[in-house]
DNA sequence: GCTCTGCTAAGAGGA
């Protein structure tokens, strides 16, 4: 029997004599949620406690060594223990742990394999690698390659058709390294060898059964990993290093261990583990046996099971508490660390106690409460990725799909090898139920559950009525699961350290306003018919630090970037641009493509970007990962232009990267870190955005909500400077938005945009319009039919205004439709043309259409936070250039001063 | 309560 629950009060820990001698115990108070023999119904949506009853707390003890675990326990958190037996004490009815019994702390919280090993090697290690990542080195790069060899390998590959694929693979990665790629194949050769050997031999004498790379996820250990191989059911880990002793190294254990436990879930009985250290040759006798085998077998006992456990515990307990390891956790000895010297950095600037001791000067306290601050939040912003993750097991299949997190409609169809040993998987879709996946996601492809079926990560390659994936081995795919990603979190935990314990010290000087931005002296005139956005670029070229353009709707803000990107290469400098969004970026670089016109062999501008993230016509300026090393470096460094988004800034490609200054467009809708993952690789920056339009998004509710561009607007308003002519609205449409958000600054550039309407569109008559729709702004008032997240009545009445719309000569594709929420959007897409572009407003942001109708969905009164955000509402009303309806409820628009206002000025 | 984009994964090694 297995149970879960919340720990309810002070964990008391003692010892006692009992018949086998002195023992530990700790006593943990525990509001049970769930008691069940299978771990499936213990995560089962969990009952809410008894109506009103305050249930007293359970007591459940934890004996010997998992007192060390229910130490680490603190009132609030979770508690699983499997394999309890029920206990009388003192006329009280308990629960206490047996011998076959696991203690695991919040188990949802999914701690990574490689996260264990570090932990178990120095928990410090673990904390300073999550801080900084991993930089590109060829020790790195080359043990990666010889694993994708040996899964080859296991898939029936040869040998030396895999070794030129994947060195050709990592093309830039080897070219910035300087390796050669024949340097590099040999030397993978050289370790591929042994294992080939090995394998060979194994598969002669025994029947071996093998499956490579797989992607494990336990839900009751809360551990997720990939294993190299399995080898007839137990794991085998690849090491590319030189291991000369009778032993593995523990760590290796460990991590293995950690593999066994996995499998072990799945039903597997694992008491062996075999390390493969390819360094190990035939000149390498082993010292004590005599081996000549690259290959270590191991037992591994319940003991070693349970101490992973343990140390799993140890990990997510100090996560969960936002502790900061220190090292003495471990048993570790400092000097025979490689980390040693970051460490005692990290520990001397973030004056944080450390065993390997500090080295050099605090940073500022203001830096050091910023530090701390946004750890926090990037912190509070992972553990929301990982209830993700528990989601993958605590939410049922309907849950999931009507969450939009899993397609579980889908009918296998067939598989088939492609070359090289991968698989294809198809699917057709016997529904139209939407998900959030799309072409070019990786998912969790299941014959069923995610996590207790077969699995596999897959890339979904189509998705339309059929669905058609690749996969590292076979499945008969059913379900398809959104697979959370930790990545952006550890990037913006880099980017912090970065900009903090590697930023310049004038940079951070004008970050925590210490100094003032300075800007040179400039003489040209770049744009002769607009004096802010002429400022704006002046400002941008000029600047000795940072810049920063506002640009409210239509005020040209891509074109004034364009401009000023056009003035810096002109002047030799090397630029980034970056943005959020891909397609923020690819917006930005086409206008940029636009005014560099010939000015620049088209070789000097480079996207850097994933295949699927990059809009498909700027694919041809798209940096291609593989192929011959020197060719893909000289494509980089060669490039005076290089646009990635904030994300793809900080990996260890664009790590290596330096430029004279960062533009960052859409500035308003990225966090603070994110905004350093781009600027950490320049001497200069220019932001720009709009922080009257919508802010990051981000899981968890923090500081990480507000943006660096805002911050500095406020800081530096010297550095700042706001675009106020707009070319896209009508003046009518653009009164509202001007008054309500830009202090009335906002004007029409020119008398043709003020009195734009939609007699100048050709084919189109105004008058045969109903008088209603002849203003650029009409409200129509529809009662609604009182539902939540949807509204048929406004739906069917916004259909109509469409037919009226296009018997007056209008295209379908000059309409666009706003709604707040999705239900909403997919409600009036049921009722509408297809070719009439229905979306959000947060999908809208960037873009705009002859005329835009928005549908308010609410009945009576405002309900919801998305009516509380204003600057959705501006984002909604400035997409129109020519007209503007609003379709609503017009009592519950009056309920609140904003719409209001909005309302009378439409009906004005 | 609602909106929402990023990103290959996770692990690759040095003594």
């Amino acid at each position: 029997m297995h149970i879960r629950g919340t720990v309810a009060g002070d964990v008391e820990v003692r010892s006692v004599s009992t018949s086998y001698g002195e023992s530990d115990l700790a006593e943990v108070p525990l509001q049970i949620d769930t008691v069940a023999t299978d771990i499936e119904s213990i995560h089962a949506s969990r009952p809410a406690p008894a109506d009103g009853e305050d249930h007293e707390p359970t007591t459940v003890t934890c004996w010997n060594k998992w007192t060390e675990s229910a130490d680490l326990l603190e009132a609030g958190m979770e508690l699983l223990v499997t394999d309890v037996a029920e206990d009388e004490y003192q006329g009280e009815q308990r629960y206490k742990t047996t011998g076959e019994s696991y203690v695991v702390v919040e188990p949802s919280f999914l701690v990574n394999v490689t996260s264990i090993r570090n932990w178990v090697e120095c928990p410090r290690l673990y904390y300073l690698n999550k801080l900084s990542g991993v930089p590109l080195n060829y020790p790195v790069v080359k043990g990666t390659l010889v694993h994708e060899v040996f899964g080859d390998l296991l898939r029936g590959r040869d040998l030396e058709e895999s070794i030129d694929a994947r060195v050709e693979e990592r093309g830039l990665q080897l070219g910035l390294l300087g390796e050669s790629p024949e340097a590099v194949a040999e030397d993978v050769r050289e370790n591929a060898g042994a294992i080939e050997g090995w394998l060979e031999q194994g598969r002669l004498t025994e029947d071996d059964s093998w499956r490579s790379e797989q992607l494990l996820i336990s839900e009751t250990f809360g551990i997720r990993g990939r294993a190299d191989a399995i080898r007839r059911g137990a794991p085998v880990e690849l090491k590319t290093g030189k291991n000369l002793k009778k032993e593995p190294r523990f760590k290796d254990k460990v991590q293995a261990a950690c593999y066994a436990l996995l499998l072990e879930e799945r039903g597997g009985d694992v008491d062996t583990g075999t390390l493969l250290y390819t360094k190990n040759s035939a000149l390498d006798r082993n010292e004590e046996t005599g081996d000549l085998t690259p290959a270590k077998d191991f037992s591994m006992g319940d003991g070693l099971l349970k101490f992973v456990v343990r140390l799993r515990n140890e990990l997510a307990a100090m996560e969960m508490t936002e502790g900061v390891p220190t090292g003495y956790e471990g048993s570790a000895k400092c000097e025979y660390c490689f980390e040693q010297d970051t460490c005692m950095v990290v520990s001397g600037r973030l004056d944080q106690e450390s065993k390997a001791g500090q080295i050099g000067t605090p940073l500022p306290e203001a830096e050091r409460e910023y530090f701390d601050r946004f750890y926090r939040a990037i912190e509070e912003e992972r553990r929301e990725v990982h209830r993700e993750y528990a989601k993958l097991w605590e939410q049922d299949a309907q849950e999931r799909a009507d969450d939009d997190r899993a397609l579980i409609d889908l009918e296998f169809t067939e598989m088939r090898e492609l070359e090289g040993g991968r698989w294809e998987l198809h699917a057709t879709r016997t529904s139209g139920a939407t998900s959030k996946l799309r072409e070019g996601d990786l998912v969790l492809a299941s014959d069923g559950h995610p996590v207790r079926g077969n699995s596999e990560l897959a890339m979904i390659e189509r998705l339309d009525d059929e669905v058609v994936l690749t996969a590292d081995e076979p499945v008969e795919v059913s379900r398809l699961d959104v697979y959370p990603s930790e990545l952006t979190t550890d990037r913006l935990l880099a980017a912090l350290h970065d900009a903090l314990l590697k930023g310049n010290e004038r940079r951070k000087d004008v970050l925590f306003g210490r100094a003032d931005p300075e800007f040179g002296e400039i003489e040209e005139t770049f744009i002769d018919n607009n004096a802010r956005q002429n400022e704006a670029v002046t400002k941008a070229v000029g600047a000795n630090d940072c810049a920063l353009i506002h640009g409210p709707p239509g005020t040209g803000k891509t074109y004034t970037i364009a401009r000023a990107i056009r003035a810096m290469v002109e002047r030799g400098e090397r630029v980034l641009l970056s943005a959020f969004t891909n397609r923020a970026v690819d917006n930005a670089l086409e206008a940029v493509l636009e005014q560099l016109g010939d000015s620049l062999e088209s070789d000097r501008v480079v996207r850097v970007g994933s295949e699927s993230g990059v809009r498909d016509d700027m694919a041809p300026y798209r940096l291609e990962r593989s192929g011959e090393p020197e060719d893909r470096l000289a494509e980089l460094e060669n490039a005076q232009v290089v646009a990635a988004t904030t994300a793809t800034c900080g990996s260890r490609v664009m790590k290596e990267q330096a430029f004279d200054v960062a533009l960052v467009d859409e500035a308003a809708q990225l966090t603070e870190p994110g905004t350093h993952a781009a600027i950490n690789l320049a001497e200069r920056f220019v932001l720009v955005g709009d922080h009257e339009q919508l802010p990051p998004v981000v899981r968890a509710e923090n500081e990480l909500t507000e943006s660096l561009f805002e911050r500095l607007i406020d800081l530096h308003p010297e550095a700042g400077v706001m675009l106020d002519r707009q070319y896209r609205m009508n003046q009518r449409i653009q009164a509202f938005a001007s008054s309500e958000f830009y202090d009335g600054q906002l004007r029409p550039a020119e008398p043709e945009v003020a009195a734009r309407t939609l007699d100048d569109l050709e084919g189109v008559a105004r008058d045969t319009l109903p008088d209603s729709l002849h203003d650029p702004v009409t409200f129509v008032d529809v009662e609604g039919d009182g539902s939540r997240y949807t509204d048929s009545e406004e739906a069917a009445r916004i259909a109509e205004l469409i037919e009226t719309y296009e018997s007056a000569g209008l295209e379908r594709t000059d309409i666009g439709v706003i709604a707040p929420f999705r239900a909403q959007v997919s409600e009036i897409s049921k009722h509408v043309p297809e070719d009439v572009a229905v979306d959000t407003v947060d999908r809208f942001q960037g873009s705009s259409q002859e005329v835009i109708i928005v549908s308010f969905t609410a009945t009576d009164r405002l309900e919801g936070p998305i009516f509380e955000d204003y600057r959705r509402i501006n984002v909604a009303l400035t997409r129109p250039k020519r007209a503007l309806v609003l379709v609503g409820d017009a009592t519950a628009l009056e309920s609140e001063p904003v719409y209001e206002r909005m309302l009378e000025w439409a009906q004005g």
